[in-house]
DNA sequence: CTCGATCTACCTACTAGTTGGTAGGTGACG
DNA sequence: CGTCACCTACCAACTAGTAGGTAGATCGAG
């Protein structure tokens, strides 16, 4: 199997090629959206090739949205020993979307549109997704607890309520941008939600 | 299998039970998580004959959701007859959904649902969905200007952008209730946004 | 240094099954 | 009679996935 250092043979670039194909056709029209046949075309490749990266296309969603919850885990990690003030943190959060929406880089979130068809994805896929809800929901909570305890929050619920209700006007914004074609909507929808969480300072 | 004929006089219910075999399929996957083949095993009638009352896909989804729209109207306009109080319709509104969710009668909304997937649906169904989020958003800014003429709803932006708001956090308490399995998350995460809106009066 | 074994990344060609959709026929009924 | 609702029997295109082959890089042994 492999006990290789992957750090000298690393330009095979393709199977990351695939998962970003991958991506983009699957935050356009999830699971059932795409076909090997597409990935194919845009890669460049031919439609065998793609099996000898991802056997299966689970195995394929699979690493995408694994990957995709690893790279949530670092991004968070690190947006919060940058950016340690809660109110601060989810205006960061908050805006970073807003950003992916704007320039169209990132349209929605990959999990929070595979979980939308949840009950029709292969098994291994939904784990995948339940684990990215419940490690964001999870770091929300932790953000609220400390809004709260500083005071700099200004929350009415407990605050893996208040987390699981942010966390759900943000997806939920993020379909309202993609039904009206209207990518500010993002933004106006957070921002009265930011404004009743943060207590006025300025 | 069985020639079981229809001896009751009514209409052929055959359209009706082709779009409610649509509905659920679309419910659990989405406007590519379904086939012809999948609503001709459930309704009891060969794939050929769904073309009979549906001549294409689109036509099918695009009455489907034209229905869903015109429902969503009247229901709204007798729930604002019987309940004129802004709070108390949102309330009711917030209940509606954790009931259907609950009981798993309809665990999403169709048209959140297919907004999520909004780029990859033929025109044809994606102004229907367009127009059901314009109506409800519609609906629920003046119910939010209502409360606010009254002083029974407590806003910090505009009644539209809190209507926007309120609307996203719905749908997105949907996909977390799916996303975890729990259908009562979705009461959870409502439970503070309607805390937050209502005016203590206890 | 060279020979061959092995591995990687890709290819062509194919399979079995599914997709939405069509053509044309049949029986019931007013 | 014609219309309606449904049928059988198709179709071309597409689906994920498989079989087997090839060019080139790597590597260890003689």
């Amino acid at each position: 199997m492999s006990m290789d250092k992957p750090s000298n043979t690393a330009p095979s670039n393709t199977a990351d090629d695939i998962l970003a194909a991958a991506r983009s056709f699957i935050v356009a029209s999830g699971y059932n959206g795409f076909s090997y046949a597409d990935i194919a075309e845009v890669v460049g490749i031919r439609k065998a090739s793609i099996h000898h990266h991802f056997p299966s296309k689970v195995d394929l969603v699979q690493t995408l949205v694994r990957r995709y919850l690893e790279d949530a885990v670092t991004g968070m990690t690190e947006l919060e020993r940058n950016v340690p003030d809660p109110p601060e943190l989810l205006r960061t959060y908050a805006g970073f979307w807003a950003q992916c929406i704007e320039d169209a880089s990132r349209p929605i979130c990959v999990c929070a549109l595979l979980a939308s068809e949840l009950p029709a994805l292969p098994p291994e896929v939904a784990v995948e997704v339940r684990a990215y809800f419940q490690f964001l929901s999870g770091w929300l909570t932790r953000v609220f607890e400390r809004g709260a305890e500083q005071g700099t929050l200004t929350i009415a619920a407990a605050p893996r309520a208040e987390a699981e209700a942010f966390m759900a006007t943000v997806h939920g914004a993020m379909i309202s941008a993609r039904a009206y074609g209207d990518v500010l909507t993002f933004g106006m929808i957070l921002a009265p939600t930011l404004q009743k969480l943060i207590p006025a300072t300025d």
